[in-house]
Parts: C-alpha cells; sequence; structure tokens
DNA sequence: CTTAGCACTCAGGGTAAAAGAGTGCTAAAA
DNA sequence: TTTTAGCACTCTTTTACCCTGAGTGCTAAG
C-alpha cells in the first residue's frame, strides 16, 4: 500500500529532524513545517505508527523512525545529494597524498573514509585467491643463504633472505631458478606443494632445501594475497554521538569493530552501494546500528569495499554521497595508476 | 625524611586497595588488616596526607594515593612479582604464534602486550637511520621495465617492479647494477643522491633514468626504514576502566592514542623499564594517566619499545612483571631468531 | 477532513530528607 | 607518649517526592 503524499512529508521530515537531533520529534515541530495543524499531524503520526514507519520511545514522547522508516525514506524519500565543491576539494585532497602509494591507499582507505564522514569505517581488500607466481629469481648471498624474489601474477615482487642449515654451492641457483619458473610458475598452492613432492628425489637434499624453502615462501605469498583483509578505524568517533553516551554500548560496538571485523557486511559483487540498517545486519552485534559499505574496482576484476559504521540515526544523505565519490575516486585512480605501477 | 615501617605498611595497603576497587579506602578497611585501631590510621593517614603521600578527594571519603604515593609504592614498596606459571605461559603462548614473522611481531607487539597486560598499549619500533643498502639487484623484465632488488645492511630484502618511460636495453642492467654496488651500496641517502648528480651525465638518458628510479626506490626504503613508527592498540580497554566512564575523558584518551601516538613516551637508551607516573608525564593530556615503557634488543644495538598506558590506579606490580618479561622474550627472540632469518 | 481544546501521561529536573561512610578530635587507657 | 574508644560532624549517595513541560490521544466543532 502506498502512502498519502503527505505521510512521506511527514515521515521524511521527522526522519530529518531526528537525524540531526536525536531526539524525538513532535507534532508541533512538523506541523510548523509542513503548514498544517500538528492535531492533523498527531493523526498522521498515529497511523504512521501504525503502519511501522515510526515509533515511540514512550507515551507522552515525540515520535522517533523506525528502522522501517529509515527504509523508505533511504529508498524513495532521500534527496541524492549531489557533493558541494568544499567536500569533492576535501575528498580529492585527502586522496591527493596517498595517491603515490598505491598499496598503502587501500590499507589507508579506512582512515579517509571516517574522516571524510565522521563515523567508524572500514575496508576490506578481497583477497585473490587465484594469484599464482609469474616468475621466481634466486639471488646468491654464501653457501647457505640466498635471496628469494618472487613476482606474482598481479605484478607485485616480495623478496627475503633465506637461510639454509646445509650448505650447497652457488652456482646450482640458476638451474634452480629455471626448475622454479619451468614447473612451479602459474601453479596454484596446492599444485606446488605437490609438484614439490614429486620433484624430492631427483635432487641433491641441499639443493632440495633450498627449493622446498623457496617454495615455501612462496606459497606463503599467495595465502597471505588470498586473505580477505579487514580494517577497521575512527572507532572512537562514537563517543561523540549521543546513542553512545553509556560506555557499555560504545565499549560493545568497539570491541567488535576490532575484534569482529571480519563479520562486518560485505555485499554481493556488482552492487556498488549498499544500505544495512539496523535489524537489516544479520550480525547481532550490529542490530542497531547501521552499515553503509560501497565497492571500488582494482582492476582485473578485482574489487575492494568501504564502509562506513554508526547508528541508525545516520546521516544517510551525506554519508552516501561523499562514500560513492570516494569509492568512484580510488576506481578511477586504479584505472589510471595501474597496471603500470608507480608515477 | 624516612617514613616509619607502619606508615610505609599503611601506604601500602592503601594503594593495593585503591588499584583493585578504585575507591577511596577507609581506615577502617586498614585497621583490621594491620590489627591497630581506626583511630590509629585515622593519625597515620592525617600526616601521610600531610607528607603528600595520599589524597582525600573530599573531607568524609578515604583516602586515595596521591601521584607520590603511587611513586613510592612503586620505587620502594611494591612487590616485586614473579610470574605465575600460567602468566608467563600465556605470554610465552602468544609470542609463538607470532614468532614465525619477526616483522609482524614488531607490529604487533602492541596488540599482544595490550591483551597481556589488558591495557591499551603501544609499541614503538625506533628507525634505524644509519641503515644503508647493502646490495642492489636488478632483473630483467622487459625494454620498460625491470624488478629492482634492495637488501639493506639489517639483511631486510625489498623488491618492487619499477617502470621506465624511455626504452632501455636490459643487457645494460647488470653494468648498472655493478654500478650501483660500486658506488652506492653503504651510503647515506644524501650521499646517494650526491652521487646521482655527479654520474648523470656519464650514462645514457635511458639508463641514467633505471638508475635513478633505483635509487630513488632505494632512497625510500630506507628513509621509511629511519622513521620511528608508533602504534597504539586496545585503546577500547579503558572504557572497563571506571576513571573512564566519563565518556568525554575516555574520548580525550582515545583520540589522543589514536592522533598523538608520537608523543607517548620513548625513554633514554639504556633503560630497560621506566614507569611514569599522572603528572611525571611531560604531555598534558597523558597527566592523569600512567605510563609503563619497556625496551627490548632487537640486535645491532637497535631495540625497540613496548608501552602500556592507563589510569594512574593501575596495576604496576603485575603490569611491570608481564612487560619486562615480555619485553625479555622479544630480546631472546630476536638474539635467537636474528640475523639468520626464517627458522 | 481539519482543527481547537482539554485532560492525561511520562521523563527529567530540583529539592529535601534519610542513610551511610568516614573523618577529626577529645579524653581515657596502656 | 602512643593507642584507642567514643562521639559529633561532614559530605556524598540514595531515595522519595513534587513539579514542570513536552507531547500525546481523544472529542467535538468548524
Amino acid at each position: 500500500m502506498e502512502l498519502s503524499e503527505r505521510k512521506k512529508q511527514i515521515l521524511k521530515a521527522v526522519v530529518e529532524h531526528y537525524i540531526d537531533s536525536a531526539e524525538p520529534v513532535g507534532s508541533k515541530t512538523i506541523s510548523e513545517e509542513l503548514g498544517v495543524s500538528s492535531a492533523t499531524i498527531r493523526n498522521e503520526f498515529a497511523e504512521l505508527c501504525e503502519l511501522g514507519y515510526l515509533e515511540q520511545p514512550h507515551t507522552s514522547a515525540g515520535r522517533i523512525p523506525s528502522p522501517s522508516g529509515y527504509r523508505l525514506y533511504v529508498n524513495e524519500l532521500m534527496e541524492r545529494r549531489s557533493l558541494t565543491p568544499q567536500e569533492t576539494e576535501g575528498i580529492d585532497e585527502a586522496l591527493r597524498g596517498k595517491l603515490e602509494d598505491m598499496g598503502g591507499a587501500m590499507t589507508n582507505a579506512g582512515q579517509l573514509v571516517s574522516s571524510i564522514v565522521n563515523y567508524p569505517a572500514y575496508s576490506v581488500t578481497s583477497g585473490n585467491s587465484a594469484l599464482t607466481v609469474e616468475r621466481f629469481e634466486l639471488l646468491s648471498v654464501d653457501e647457505t643463504s640466498f635471496i628469494a624474489v618472487v613476482m606474482t601474477s598481479d605484478k607485485n615482487v616480495k623478496s627475503q633472505l633465506q637461510g639454509s642449515e646445509l650448505r650447497f654451492d652457488p652456482a646450482h641457483l640458476s638451474d634452480l631458478k629455471n626448475l622454479l619458473n619451468t614447473h612451479f610458475a602459474g601453479k596454484s598452492r596446492e599444485e606446488m606443494s605437490a609438484h614439490l613432492m614429486s620433484v624430492s628425489d631427483q635432487l641433491s637434499p641441499e639443493l632440495f632445501l633450498v627449493l622446498s624453502k623457496t617454495v615455501e615462501y612462496a606459497s606463503g605469498i599467495l595465502e597471505e594475497a588470498s586473505k580477505r583483509d579487514v580494517e577497521t578505524t575512527g572507532a572512537s568517533r562514537i563517543l561523540k554521538m549521543p546513542e553512545y553516551r553509556d560506555v557499555d554500548r560504545a565499549h560493545e560496538l568497539m570491541t567488535f569493530l576490532v575484534d569482529n571485523k571480519e563479520n562486518l557486511p560485505v555485499p554481493e559483487d556488482g552492487v556498488p552501494l549498499k544500505i544495512l540498517i539496523g535489524p537489516e545486519n544479520v550480525n547481532e552485534a550490529l542490530r542497531d546500528t547501521s552499515v553503509v559499505v560501497a565497492s571500488y574496482d582494482i582492476g582485473d576484476g578485482m574489487r575492494g569495499l568501504v564502509g562506513v559504521v554508526g547508528p541508525t540515526r545516520m546521516d544517510y544523505a551525506t554519508v552516501t554521497a561523499r562514500l560513492s565519490y570516494f569509492a568512484e575516486s580510488l576506481t578511477k585512480m586504479f584505472g589510471k595508476g595501474l597496471p603500470s605501477p608507480e608515477e
């Protein structure tokens, strides 16, 4: 059933007042705004309550939006704000400094978002489990150590000094390198370790040790890269919000944000922006918070996420506008900046 | 002037009661403990107040320790606890998992400490500005890109794919590598960039570009490594402490811990453990908190720091014992674990 | 359908009294 | 001289209570 135009206006007004005052909104406030008497508004209030869009903290208080009230607001009533020049400039500015180190940008994305929207934020870099090693290099150091260099298929290069318990002849490193590149490059972790078994008897023990150390190292890198990484920041911002004046509530949310960040919502692929209001969050601990989360493209079909966590009384219009802009900017950055890395 | 034995006992008792109750301690509590009448205790209280070791929140309340009371307690009265087997086991256990990735251990040190002592913690890895490049390697990729590998004097190896705007002949990379190793290895950042100038006209533009990209990359690594890095964790733990039931106080400390972490105390070299009580902290924002900070050796005369921040009513005995043990364990780990890295 | 009017409800603020914890002081006991 | 019992006093905390004000729901008139 469709709401009357006036009911929508009233709901919108209540939501917006409540968003910036955090206090129940009375009929008088709305009546002044819409130019109808408060009694009329009260009648409408009563119906909106009945329909489940508004709630009453207690009999003699004003109304506050229910989760479905917010939902309707977000879906239909909210004006999609465009950002002011100051806002875009602020976000551009924040991104500009970070543009240099692309890798850092992802882990810092949360911090930026948090400062941009003034809510706690999180950043997810979805792991790439399809990653393989594109190239191995072995650099000789001495008879008991060498440097393993691994370039993954996303053009990241990692390297580490490796020590071996068995002496080996550095002259053989070049052969080993070729072996690695022909038989281990392009393989998954499982394939690599399977293949490692099969060559174990074709090599001298000391060279096999070098080989396996390198493969293990590479395997560790792939595993690390396949993990989804979630970072949260700005949790302390909630302490300025009236809904978290209660230290225990604040503590609950804050510990969730640091200890359970893996359980923060991750929308399905292809959804650029998702808003989860209160009980729409499956996670119990987020039942009275809202989450807004946007995705951006990293390239190669990969994506990252940036999200915002706050009370259901969240400034959805501003948050969605800024977050979308931020995510779009990141997508652009990655489109331009990569794949030729650095400058 | 030396306090009487009994005054010391009383002070000790007051501090310890206050530490675990957070409530002013009355004469009756102490009288039961020491087997003297409460009136006697009251007389002693009055004198201890006069001497500045105790304070009275208001006329008819019990006593709480003053900062100098805590100081005396820490210096003379506190029993240096040895850890229980459970405690050492807990710490060993926490470290065991992290032993593998030594680099990670340092950034995670704060987290571990925080969970070990249940206060917010911080970890400082003091930058090494004497670091130089021990070895350069250049690996050929194609005519417009190559991999720069840099091993620093602390045996860390970093590498990155570099793109060049000018085509170059990969065959020359080996010469460039030798040039780098003979003229740039072992040099400071300033020396490297100075030398870069001097070779600019001895090389073709495209090779100079490769060279300078590599040197810049190395320089960036050295700069990064020279920076002191401070990480804080566990800030939300304060929300469980009665002194931070006031959201504003909590917020103040928490934002300090994230935004001003560089201003956390860093003791002079050679001090294994430092305790700063309330106003002993020069920093205004820490005026009514205490900080306990321990240092550990990384090797090569370098050190790291782990510290704990909490209310002046901190459990100094437990914190110092656990923190010391933790720092000593780290020192041992680094002594054994490095310089031959990994396993 | 809208609005004025009115009685009603309930949270929040303020004051007052009561309770409780602990003190300081005095005077007696050790 | 030191310790202790006793007692009046102080000050916070708790509870109760009332009052106020914001806001409601309902009714009846416009």
